[in-house]
DNA sequence: TGAATAGTGTCTCTAAGACATTATTAT
DNA sequence: ATAATAATGTCTTAGAGACACTATTCA
């Protein structure tokens, strides 16, 4: 018995293996929301639902470079940095065969998103403050169990938002700028006053001096992430 | 070009797979610290180095119930419920052929600590504070890139001690010995009054009424977690 | 000068750290 | 009683929410 399971994890290679694939949530703020980059389904199973941009994983690739390649074929999104969400791997997650998948988050900048063709089948959802993934009001319908890859998506999301809201933003942005995208993505109001103080104390930021520009009234300062001190 | 990797998607039967595994990371309270499962492996690669305890998912088996098969036979531990860390994949990770891992990370209560029995080829190892792990002492050297596996699961792992502390102690439990918990998985001392507040005013604790029994001195109430209300 | 937003001062409230004190039990 | 630990009171400090106030820019 034990020796069985010894030589089974010796000699892989003689069993059925399940496939890999990774599947991709793109984010990016989209006229001030939340948004998603989704793909429609054309066929069955789930055919006419929206789903999850993937693919498989090749055989000498690794699971981020997977992400980077369906992201850039599907979606022509070249040089981003996909992160590890989650790995699902239900035996019956797809009815076709046996796949596992790992999500992989990536967040687009407002450069991207405006940069952003959709192709035939394509469409940028958005994203509620309950997780609700709907464009134009209406609730979309998510094949597979990609509404949970969202919805956990979007709870790491909120938990590490002080650090991942930069890659939202353009590289100069006002502190007004950065405290819409945590009202964004955590889709709660904060408090002015209590939001600067933070961010200025983590030590993080830094005042370029440069005003922003085209703005009708009193303009507001640019900072940067992370100067270099 | 798009066209051919749609195929590959549709008809991932006839590409080259990689293999899928699952690695355990079973940790408990040892004398007061925290402490890991291992495995002597006693062949290359990495012969003579210590690794978690790991093997192959089934083509209709769940990735928990990967790491539940695995903890059962290789280690005696049934009941127990695996929770995933992160998927681990890198092309070369194993020398010898792809394998995409899947971490998964198991909590043993006092009872499942003593209880266990190492076999041939195991040891118990501790993890320091700053994470190293370690045997009498002398820091260890793990296979393959279980060294970060342990590092990442230590991490998680101290981000959720408020929920997880309770699957390392028995059903009934003294807030001194909860403190004990925190200490050991955060690898800092904490302040009892503050400790003993928070972890009231969360709520989720009970005072049963009952004292501790064989204390020399002054027994301390026992609480469970989570009554009904 | 006025509209509109940027940025700040300050009060309050909550929660954590520190430290001392009281409470309880076995010997 | 005494030793030893459980449990708590309270002072201080840090940070967040609330709200009003001042500052700055363009039209």
């Amino acid at each position: 018995m034990e020796e069985a399971a010894f030589l089974r994890q010796y000699d892989p290679t003689g069993y059925d293996r399940p496939s890999v694939a990774v599947d991709c949530v793109a984010l990016g703020l989209w006229e001030g929301r939340l948004a998603l980059l989704l793909t429609s389904r054309d066929r069955p199973p789930f055919a006419g639902d929206w789903s999850l941009p993937g693919g498989f994983i090749g055989i000498a690739e690794s699971p981020e470079a997977a992400a980077e390649r369906v992201l850039r074929d599907k979606a022509g999104l070249a040089g981003v940095a996909p992160e590890q969400v989650h790995c699902f791997g239900a035996v019956d997650r797809d009815p076709r065969m046996r796949i596992i998948t790992i999500a992989y988050r990536v967040l687009l900048d407002p450069a991207r998103m405006a940069a952003l063709f959709l192709r035939a089948g394509q469409c940028l959802a958005t994203i509620d403050p309950a997780g609700t993934v709907s464009q134009d009001g209406q609730p979309l319908r998510l094949a597979f169990d990609h509404d949970r890859i969202v919805r956990l998506t979007l709870d790491r999301l909120r938990a590490t938002i002080d650090d991942a809201a930069f890659a939202l933003l353009p590289d100069r942005f006002t502190l007004r700028e950065l405290q819409a995208v945590h009202e964004a993505v955590l889709g709660r109001s904060l408090n002015k006053p209590a939001f600067r103080r933070r961010m200025l104390e983590r030590g993080v930021l830094h005042g370029t001096g440069d005003l922003e520009a085209g703005r009708a009234f009193r303009p507001a300062e640019l900072y940067v992430q992370r100067p270099k001190g």
